[in-house]
DNA sequence: AACTCGGGTTCCATAATGTGAAACTTTGGA
DNA sequence: TCCAAAGTTTCACATTATGGAACCCGAGTT
């Protein structure tokens, strides 16, 4: 189906693993078979080498569940289940993809702070934003915050950063509505002129939104690449981010 | 080299996948090829196509890391980190091997308790001893816990179960060293006649002891097995589980 | 700039390895 | 006891993995 090359039998049988963690509950060799829809022999002996390298094991049942490896992993001290340190292959990846800086935004003191960041490959853009505090509402990251309650509306006045700022309350908030129907955010020239930035929601267990992350760049690359095919790709990928922070896909996906 | 059938290139892909999650560290590319001996372009395949199914990624300086999946497992609330659910595969693995009751057992209070028991395949042999408070001084695996010094040497009168218990307080330190010496305990009719059992350390970061892992059966089975060999085969597995509680093999194995 | 060294990927002919249908075994139910 | 379901092993076939060599790319060097 999306085999680009090579090694078939490592990709079934990493899809296999995949079902196998993913869902959190054990797996049954015939949920397996016919989820993915290899022969039961493939599936069987692909099972068996798992095994045989302690990457799954069968519980007292004879159902799948993750192997020791995974045990191993959740056990290093040194793995930070915080949230930067689980976005970041998420993170890199979207960076290879868009080749421009990303960056995993979280509210802080009513402001949205960036903890953390992949810089661009290209020399333009790679400004750092890690812990500096920038006004929400003329960032993609900030909106989508606002939009999905994880930030409390701005009290006061909004600041004009340039002549794209949206300083207009109305006019923000017909923009979060935007937001909500698309699921992604965008900026164009309102923090800075040239920069553009796309975001979209990282959701936790319950469905709410705890931060987000935006890829920004140049707004002439950006455009190239194309706002609208990027917020999709944003919102594609975080959905898989959300749920390694326990997030089901198909729940309700409410706004605080 | 040690393959029994089936999918070569799916364990020769887990062998990777073992060698970048084991070491805490991000792997290199050439460190990885000269490790498992592949040709280059074996590795940089299968490296491929573990990543692609988001298994590892390449971090900023193009070495590899656990990907999404170890973080998922890693998150997951259900993933309980304690010891027994820690040590379920490696106890599931063992009682495959010796087709014998496997318990995990824990100083509580002076005596030890068993907190996780797989049972054995016969039908002789299968008593329950979670959660059961037994004499450490006559089991095997209360002699583990004594040796390394997780257990408090015991006051008062050893308790004489069977015609082999040792009540003498110098047989006992004697039989101590000897564990020490070989790394595994036995318990032949000691705690009941015709009930042997045999158990190794489990080591946590700092080497220290914090739980023995002991196989128990009928003393005509084991034998059968070969007391020595069901020694050296736990001392084998339980080094690998102690791994998986940060235990670096290479450290020292001070006895508290 | 041109040259080269080392790490890494891509090509390619070869055959070894993985594949699925079906036969077989095992388990559990009625 | 007989049957159905679940899973494993067998087997003939060709798809797919393999490793050597060629290639690429970036970083030093002259």
């Amino acid at each position: 189906m999306a085999a680009q090359t090579g090694s078939q039998a490592v990709e079934r049988a990493s899809a296999l693993l995949g079902l196998i963690v993913e869902s959190g509950a054990p797996r049954t060799f015939s949920s397996l078979v016919d989820e993915l829809g290899l022969a039961k022999s493939t599936t069987s002996r692909l099972l068996q080498a798992l095994e045989r390298s302690r990457l799954v094991y069968r519980d007292r049942t004879g159902a799948f569940r993750p192997g020791a490896l995974f045990s191993l992993h959740a056990a290093r001290p040194s793995a930070l289940h915080d949230l930067s340190e689980l976005a970041r292959p998420t993170m890199e990846h979207l960076s290879e993809l868009s080749r421009e800086t990303v960056n995993l935004a979280v509210p802080r003191g009513g402001q949205l702070v960036s903890i953390d960041q992949v810089d661009s490959c290209y020399l333009v853009g790679a400004t750092n934003w890690v812990g500096v505090d920038v006004p929400a509402h003329c960032t993609a990251s900030g909106k989508v915050l606002y939009a999905y309650g994880a930030l409390p509306r701005p009290t006061g006045q909004l600041e004009r950063r340039t002549a794209h700022s949206p300083v207009d309350r109305a006019q923000l908030e017909h923009a979060l509505v935007e937001v909500r129907r698309r699921g992604w955010a965008a900026s164009l020239d309102e923090l800075e002129i040239g920069l553009t930035a796309v975001a979209a929601p990282v959701r936790t267990v319950d469905g709410s939104v705890v931060a987000a992350v935006s890829v920004s760049g140049p707004t002439s690359r950006i455009n190239d690449y194309g706002i609208t095919r990027l917020g999709d790709v944003l919102v594609a990928e975080l959905r898989g981010l959300s749920a390694l922070l326990g997030h089901q896909p198909g729940r309700k996906e409410g706004f605080a």
